[in-house]
DNA sequence: ACCTGAACCTGAACTCAGTACAGACTTTTA
DNA sequence: TAAAAGTCTGTACTGAGTTCAGGTTCAGGT
């Protein structure tokens, strides 16, 4: 029933044509996200409470925890149109690539996406080590549903192949998150999730040092 | 001045020959874990709190938090004396191997030294999939020392190149764990290991499909 | 326009993880 | 054997996450 991962309530707003309801839930969705992401960014995350988002936003606690399943979701969730896009990105990708010429091109799909998002989210998690050491990360938000999309295109068999790849790619993804200096362009994250990608695939043995 | 990582207030047993103070503490934190694990594969991660651990080990709640972080910590923490043997195993690494030669080798006497412990928790993992998406893993236990022993090693400039075989290391060692099945044995949990290792070694765009 | 069912929001009450701390107790050391 | 240092415990607190009954708002059909 349920077709989203994130909203459990509110059935959430991916349609097509929205209605009050579907366009009053999205809107409520970015406030509270964005208000969020605002106090967070001023106090530092475990210095505000779920009880200060809800207020600050104009909602109670209750209607938070029905669009976020925790506190670090909403940091770390995508905005359900980035949501929208990240599936149709899944669907519209080719078949007949190897794996992980398949997930690179993804990957970086997803980074260009998230191009508005990401540097605000490495902010915080530099501000907030907290956040880092909670053991929730960007991958989280997508992960699940790229793990889909790689079950089903592996043939039996072929299983720990498919999941030492994705899991490969979600390091090289983090590995370039770690390294990125907000401060910098996003091009140049986009350079590093590239040189990661190409590393991981080309063979970490064959590297120096 | 903390030498350990795990348990704060306890000052820690890794000495060598250690006194009445260091025996109890080694005694209680081996009674709190057992207790730990025996109720949760009772029960269920979930269904076990950590009033009911701690009453049943015979100990305060307080307590317990003094020899674990959290919750997740009783699971994956490693014993007292078989960190110091990891660390050993740190410290006796050759120099001068490249890193991913060097990294492999410790993944695999890593695994060699949790063999007793590995199946349980794999068990525990299957039996309460709260533990899984908790998004703490093994990893977590020997990490930061295994990070750590990566940094001191790491040329200036390199640093990407290390986080980056670090992380994979990590994703290959946690693909092994996924993928392994408690009821086979451990040679074969070994084998997945170096299998995951030498195939994101030798990369991954290389391997078919 | 009105009715009805469904989706949504809310406050209240609850469980439990994690922290702080002061006082009691036990080992160490001198 | 007495002071110092380390450890345990009960108590009390904050805050995350869940449950639920009751009220409100929207959608679709008449």
């Amino acid at each position: 029933m349920a077709v989203s991962g994130q909203g459990k309530t509110p059935h959430c707003p991916v349609g097509r044509v929205l209605g009050l309801r579907e366009r009053k839930k999205l809107e409520a969705w970015r406030t509270i996200r964005s208000t969020a992401l605002r106090l967070i960014s001023e106090c530092g995350f475990d210095a505000v409470s779920v009880e200060d988002i809800a207020t600050e936003a104009g909602v109670s606690r209750t209607t938070f925890f029905s669009y976020f399943r925790s506190k670090e979701a909403v940091v770390y969730d995508l905005d359900p149109q980035e949501l929208q896009q990240w599936r149709e990105l899944l669907a519209d990708a080719p078949g007949g690539e190897p794996l992980w010429e398949a997930l690179t091109g993804l990957v970086l799909g997803l980074a260009e996406l998230l191009a508005d998002r990401l540097p605000l989210q490495k902010r915080l998690l530099q501000q907030s080590p907290e956040l880092c050491d909670s053991s929730r990360d960007v991958c989280d938000s997508f992960g699940p549903d790229l793990r889909d999309w790689v079950a089903r295109r592996t043939p039996d068999g072929d299983e720990l192949h498919a999941a030492l790849v994705l899991n490969t790619a979600f390091a090289a993804f983090n590995t370039a998150i770690e390294a990125w200096d907000p401060e910098d362009s996003f091009d140049h994250f986009l350079d590093l999730v590239r040189d990661c990608l190409r590393l991981a695939g080309g063979g970490l043995a064959r590297s120096v040092s």
